[in-house]
DNA sequence: TTATTATATCGACAATTAACGATTTAAGGA
DNA sequence: TCCTTAAATCGTTAATTGTCGATATAATAA
């Protein structure tokens, strides 16, 4: 439903999330160091995204990396492209992206 | 903000007023008529429309016209036309319309 | 088996939001 | 002037949401 995917995207948090998601695949332990939020919430924003069908995941061992579901509905596919081309030219996600990326530097979390 | 303006169109009675606005002027009232909400939740609904930027008015005599913002930020037209793209193809909202249309039919509300 | 680690779920709380009726504002018409 | 009408604002209430800490689950490692 087109209202639940606008939900989803109308929370800074999410927003930033997904459109890492959107990159790589990110696991949810580098979201809680990034984002300082506690693990509980950020799982349960990674559940509103995934409710929605904005993410997939991709379970391995002990640690679930999430990315952008490629089945999205297509009509919502177009507003998330849209809505993501926006936000990769916010400094502020770009900030976020590059602490992320350096929160992976040795593999899944710290394995 | 990109995340003001997805808040304001993850809610399905704005959805549906903003893409009703955004094919011709409509007034308050015609929306207090067509929902069945009060006037004063109609009203605030398009003030959270226009607070995001999606909305522009149209002040005449003791009524007022809203339509699409003309000079909404550009990234942004870009998500909301994706979303109405969507909204147009939606049966409740082709409902929701036709009675809007009908409620019209005599100008500006009663008039 | 026991311990560790990543993630998910639960229960509580504070903040936000959608909705309403009542009131206020502003413009016309009698 | 006084009445009507359209719209905005105010105050309240119920529902939803974002957040947390604590606990549960699930998989691996010792």
């Amino acid at each position: 439903m087109l209202v639940d995917a606008l939900k989803a995207l109308a929370e800074e948090h999410r927003l930033f999330m997904l459109a890492s998601c959107s990159q790589h695949e990110v696991y949810t332990c580098q979201f809680v160091d990034v984002t300082g939020m506690s693990q509980s919430t950020v799982s349960s924003h990674i559940k509103a995204l995934r409710s929605a069908g904005l993410l997939a995941q991709n379970k391995q061992k002990t640690w679930t990396g999430y990315y952008l579901n490629p089945d999205m509905d297509s009509d919502i596919a177009v507003v998330v492209r849209a809505v993501l081309a926006r936000v990769y030219k916010d400094p502020l996600w770009q900030a976020f992206h590059e602490r992320l990326l350096d929160s992976a530097v040795s593999g899944p979390c710290d394995d």
